[in-house]
DNA sequence: CCTTGTTTTGAACGTATGTCCAATATACAC
DNA sequence: GTGTATATTGGACATACGTTCAAAACAAGG
């Protein structure tokens, strides 16, 4: 996916170049994930890249160009991760609905805890592109691809069951598996304690949304 | 609560008056819930409300103050029908875990779908202000009182488990219905199908929040 | 009818927005 | 070095924004 479309370039990108595109991408994602589309300037993300105004436009394309591009960025890695992870999962041997969710799950959970302050930011950022109509045909040219097949695995593990089935079962997954990345600190309010560990996040995620899932395909 | 703080009259507010009032907040509701607070002006909402544009501000205050009431003016109502919910159903007898899901999930459920297109647009609000971390404060003063009260009653169900397990079982059933509410279309798209019954999708909900909720509690 | 308080209008204010363009600076091929 | 394509700067453009205010229209009590 160009940043621009219908670049038609004579020269590479000098590094400088690439690394001031990166800049500014990744200052798009912060506050794209922070503050969502409208509530960003153009401004904002120049000064959060610590760039001249001009600059976002020519790298970025306008405003809604440079918001595509940020939320495709890491959409085909993530998707990548998930189809890999539920293949080696194959592999290995007969696979039950508890590995499908985990597989689907477990990459965003964990690049959104682990994988350095961008991929906690990408992953707000696919939370705000999945609850808001706005970016509906965005997000289904990013994320559907990779959920049909994890809806056609799950439909291939129960095929006595309804497709819409497995689809609401991965419909309300992903919105557990979004509202523990965006809103764990809730779950700790309301529980009057203080940053439950991730490790127990994560086991209660997965075992709701099992539990959940077996009881809809089973 | 008030439209305007410290409003000093000397006389009642009139009927035409209360009424354009009325459009005011009606033409916010639906535009702040479709394109959230930054992405509506206070002209889109005179527009709307087929009023001038300082009216808003002089029926709404500013446009924060005019969010806030927005917000606030259906939570009281909710909040009501929930605890009322549960209240007849602790006094029929026992009540079990399911129960306890159906009183939070059913009111918001139903009256998004039954309680005509105010409602309707209400809680797309709510599933807008649960999302950004930016009405963090506003969701916890509107909705978390009765969250509390739902929390307590899983954890007086189930005395010997811990108040996270409760927590996050809350949240994760909130999450599922605010998806239901508003990406029920994705279900549809995912399964290949056409517009499943409103009656499905809601048992779909409440069988796999159900089951979660027990696989973490019992 | 006249007074008084409220609702509505018209229009302006300063500021912020997205986008664009001429200019300068930089990097690289020859 | 020289020339050329790209990267960067500075600044402007028209438009949209939230808010304010004086004046006009309205409603109601005396």
């Amino acid at each position: 996916m160009p940043l621009k479309p219908n670049e038609t370039r004579l020269r590479a990108p000098s590094a400088r170049s690439l690394e001031t595109r990166t800049r500014i991408v990744d200052a798009a994602e912060r506050l794209f994930a922070a503050r969502g589309y409208d509530g960003t300037s153009m401004r904002d993300i120049a000064t959060e890249a610590d760039v001249h105004v001009g600059l976002v436009s020519h790298h970025g394309g306008n405003k809604i160009a440079l918001f595509h591009y940020t939320v495709g960025r890491r959409a085909g890695e993530l998707s990548q991760r998930r189809v890999d992870a539920l293949e080696q999962m194959k592999a290995k041997g007969d696979l039950t609905v508890a590995d499908v969710l985990r597989c689907f799950v477990d990459p965003l959970l964990t690049l959104s805890q682990e994988g350095g302050p961008q991929w906690r930011a990408y992953a707000r950022l696919v939370a705000y592109v999945s609850a808001d109509d706005r970016w509906r045909t965005l997000a289904e040219v990013c994320f559907d691809p990779a959920a049909q097949k994890f809806v056609d695995e799950l439909v291939a593990l129960k095929p006595d069951r309804s497709r819409a089935l497995a689809a609401a079962t991965l419909v309300y997954t992903v919105s557990a598996l979004l509202a523990q990345i965006t809103s764990s600190w809730r779950i700790d309010a309301l529980a009057g304690e203080r940053s439950i560990r991730f490790q127990q996040h994560r086991k209660m995620l997965l075992d709701f949304c099992v539990a959940g899932a077996e009881r809809l395909l089973d």
